[in-house]
DNA sequence: CCCATACATTGACACTTGTCGATGTATTGT
DNA sequence: ACAATACATCGACAAGTGTCAATGTATGGG
């Protein structure tokens, strides 16, 4: 009934209130290894300053799309860095890329913004 | 009136809506470098699957708080790693450390979560 | 067909990061 | 005072990351 550090200790404990597997939250059950393997990847992209900016600067574009000749000067990199930032966004899903002609379009996948959202929500 | 890449060019601009500097936003204006950096530093403390699974151990823990001793085993890492780890959280002020006897007790710091939540909301 | 443009990929390098073992520092109980 | 416990810090090392210059690849214009 009392753990070794004093504290009050509770019963076999309910199981883990997993009904709620359909969109895993940071705050309602431990993450298996494999839900925190996946939203550390897709966090990692966004924990950057220059993607970040990156994709702020796609949001604020018209149209919401921008090509790569849009972002080069805005953050102030060459353009194979801004290349292999837009691609790690690309790949976790942050961003969509749309081959049009010569260019090369980024534009928001919404969904995967909310889904990070709605994963550190508290309430 | 057209741009080099033939799409329509916008007139000067308005200004952007930096109204709402209450609590910026990644996808309503270009992020300032400051605030892209500040955000991706936090980012950077959760981008990691052990410190995810770290927060979501305090957060499903009694009282929502956890000592080092109650994490080490389920993360099945070392002591100083599992500390190392916690410190990183603390700093970016998505945990609280506080002190109690031989104890370091940690909880969350939701009002770092929501922000971070918000941030990336679309809607 | 050839050239210019937009972008992606590669190789290299300095820097950061996750992990561990060893050691330091409080705090509690005897 | 001493020993044990809980935790923090340090030093080290392998692995990962951000950046660039150089090069490769496709697309459109003349």
């Amino acid at each position: 009934m009392y753990g070794h550090n004093g504290r009050v200790t509770t019963q076999p404990a309910p199981p883990p209130t997993q009904a709620d597997d359909c969109c895993p939250s940071l705050t309602v059950s431990p993450l298996s290894l494999d839900d925190a393997q996946d939203f550390a990847r897709i966090f990692k992209a966004v924990a950057d300053p220059t993607r970040l900016r990156l994709v702020s600067l796609v949001a604020a574009h018209e149209q919401q799309e921008a090509c790569v000749c849009d972002l080069t000067e805005p953050v102030g990199l060459g353009q194979p860095t801004v290349s292999h930032h837009l691609k790690i966004l690309v790949d976790a899903g942050v961003l969509h890329r749309e081959k049009r002609g010569v260019w090369s379009y980024y534009s928001l996948e919404m969904d995967t913004l909310n889904r990070l959202s709605a994963f550190l929500s508290t309430k």
